[in-house]
DNA sequence: GGTCAGCGTAAAGTTTGCGTAAAGACCGCA
DNA sequence: TGCGGTCTTTACGCAAACTTTACGCTGACC
């Protein structure tokens, strides 16, 4: 059975160090290979520069909230994140498996059952495998998990929504994407109706990419419903 | 987000009537659609001729064990599978997990994490298996998701309306398409009476696509109700 | 053969939506 | 506390899209 459920990457975000600990033994008695972070800062970096294949995450961190975490890995990746916590209350697993999460399990749990799940997860890993987290079109690149965009070798330099709502149009690849969805995306939905912030961004970012919307190389508008990337 | 994870066919395997009752109810008001059955044996010819997007599966089952059922299915078939049951033994669930379900809740369970955990099976479904978004008809070609109309290999620039009307027209598949449902699909159901609007904007979408009304390749009239594709 | 309903086209009038500029408010950081 | 960058807010020109009005055509029916 479960023949690539063996040998993974996994990043463990706890803040607690003796659940880490005794986690990183239960999970190497497995054959995983553990990677640590005490803090959601730290976590976030890890799972940019550590390549894991799924990530184990603690809810109560000390710094940041546990399902903004989530939303962060979610915002550039699909790996799988199992999370982890003490809270029993239905609405805190509901918000953190809507955030993003593919599992929830509470402490404290049985090292067989994490175990178990953790199989679940992993075994999908060869099935929708490796999305690259840098999406070409023509010479522009935009590299999700780290931020950066590039056009040609020229390196540009987005402002936070900016590189938001780029990095949104690219994870939809080609595909058209609506106001309201990148308003709420990128604003919050509380901002579903301030269309001029968006066509302002928009004017921005093709201005630093030196696009022209009469006839554009990376950004196209759809008149009255939403903008795409020309692939 | 989650707009695929809306309005799935559900396939419930349960033998209990009254369980099954609640948990149809509970499914429909989260917009799912339910398949039912009451056995394992029932259970697996629905899912092989119900076309089911997921499967709720009770493990206690009288005619079979529920983890055989599980392996039946895995063996022809990767659609998701929550498994429900009373017992709460860790090897159970193991076992359970082991034998390819992808997620296990115990009864009593609260419904509104049950159906979260259902969103996060189902959200999967998009990504995986790429919905073809494109009809053809003839040379004929209508993106829906890119908004791209071409015919042979030439792009065609359709305005909003216009290309509201033919995605609609092709969403239905040659089928014919009254007046009436154009104009309140499109303008909006203020505008049913509005049916030049519908005749102008026709014309302009035929010559853009070069087509004769007279003797049409691709929209033809059916007088005094609708239109149609040609296919 | 006349009339009329339904369709298609042309062209003028009006509104909507897009893009840009610029100024003010906000925020993190030193 | 001041500074630079970022985001919000306001305003306006312009072009495309949509609406409105008008008219010619065809075929059916009387």
């Amino acid at each position: 059975m479960t023949p690539n459920a063996a040998s993974a990457r996994i990043l463990l975000i706890e803040d607690e160090a003796p659940i880490r600990r005794f986690l990183k033994i239960a999970l190497g008695s497995a054959g995983h290979e553990t990677l640590e972070a005490g803090s959601g800062r730290e976590g976030l970096e890890r799972a940019v520069i550590g390549n894991p294949d799924l990530i184990i995450l603690d809810l109560g961190l000390p710094d940041m909230d546990g399902k903004a975490v989530v939303r962060e890995i979610r915002s550039w990746s699909s790996l799988p994140i199992l999370v982890l916590s003490v809270r029993d209350g239905e609405a805190e697993k509901i918000a953190a498996l809507d955030a993003g999460a593919d599992d929830y399990v509470t402490k404290p749990f049985a090292t067989g059952e994490l175990l178990a799940r953790l199989r679940v997860l992993l075994r999908k890993r060869g099935d929708s495998e490796a999305q690259p987290s840098t999406v070409q079109v023509g010479p522009l690149s935009v590299d999700l998990a780290r931020r950066l965009v590039t056009v040609g070798d020229q390196e540009i330099k987005l402002t936070r929504k900016e590189f938001d709502i780029l990095a949104l149009l690219a994870r939809h690849g080609g595909r058209l994407v609506s106001h309201r969805q990148i308003l709420t995306e990128v604003w919050g939905p509380a901002h579903v109706d301030d269309l001029h912030y968006l066509r302002i961004a928009i004017g921005h970012i093709r201005n630093k990419l030196d696009d022209d919307p009469a006839s554009p190389r990376f950004i196209v508008t759809e008149p009255g419903v939403g903008y795409r990337l020309l692939s």
